[in-house]
DNA sequence: GCCAACGTTGGC
DNA sequence: GCCAACGTTGGC
């Protein structure tokens, strides 16, 4: 089993969003960029956890964890004119985007903030694709070392 | 294949 | 809102 974690800003679709949803269950629509098209679509399986990030947004952090519930499958919203992550490039017969379905396992009780992992940089976290400089990967792998450390910290405090 | 221009991401 | 970092595009 593998664990990731997953960006989202909150103002478009949060934590509390999914919460909301039916069945707690979304579509992981509009990454639009190849390395997390690549993870996506060929190493993220039915039943992996991955963290659910909140990014873009006054606190920025770790918030919840969700599953994996569908493995990859074309991301229709580029096909849709009216959609804003629409792509021309992408059609039915040769799709060029994917997503998942997640399903929201837990909320933390407390958001688990960039601020605070950074603190971790050179120690438990040292290597963390999160903390990397220039990170922009919307999509990335957790080690399981590192999953369980987060995991940690959401339950301190 | 190079690289400048441009758009996006995302922390602050 | 600013801006650095990065990815993509397209002319050559």
């Amino acid at each position: 089993m593998n664990y990731w974690l997953l960006k989202s800003e909150p103002g478009s679709f949060s934590i509390d969003d999914l919460a909301r949803a039916p069945r707690k269950t979304t579509c992981w629509d509009g990454v639009r960029n190849y390395q997390a098209r690549n993870m996506i679509r060929d190493d993220m399986k039915k039943g992996d956890l991955a963290f659910y990030y909140h990014s873009n947004c006054e606190v920025p952090g770790v918030v919840g964890v969700v599953e994996i519930v569908r493995e990859a499958y074309p991301d229709h919203t580029a096909f849709d004119p009216e959609d804003h992550h629409f792509d021309p490039k992408s059609d039915p017969e040769n799709p060029r985007w994917f997503m998942v379905d997640v399903k929201l396992v837990e909320k933390f009780s407390r958001v688990v903030s960039l601020r605070e992992l950074k603190e971790y940089a050179d120690g438990k976290l040292a290597g963390f694709r999160l903390l990397a400089k220039g990170n922009r990967l919307s999509v990335m792998p957790v080690s399981s070392a590192q999953w369980k450390f987060i995991r940690s910290l959401s339950k301190g405090k």
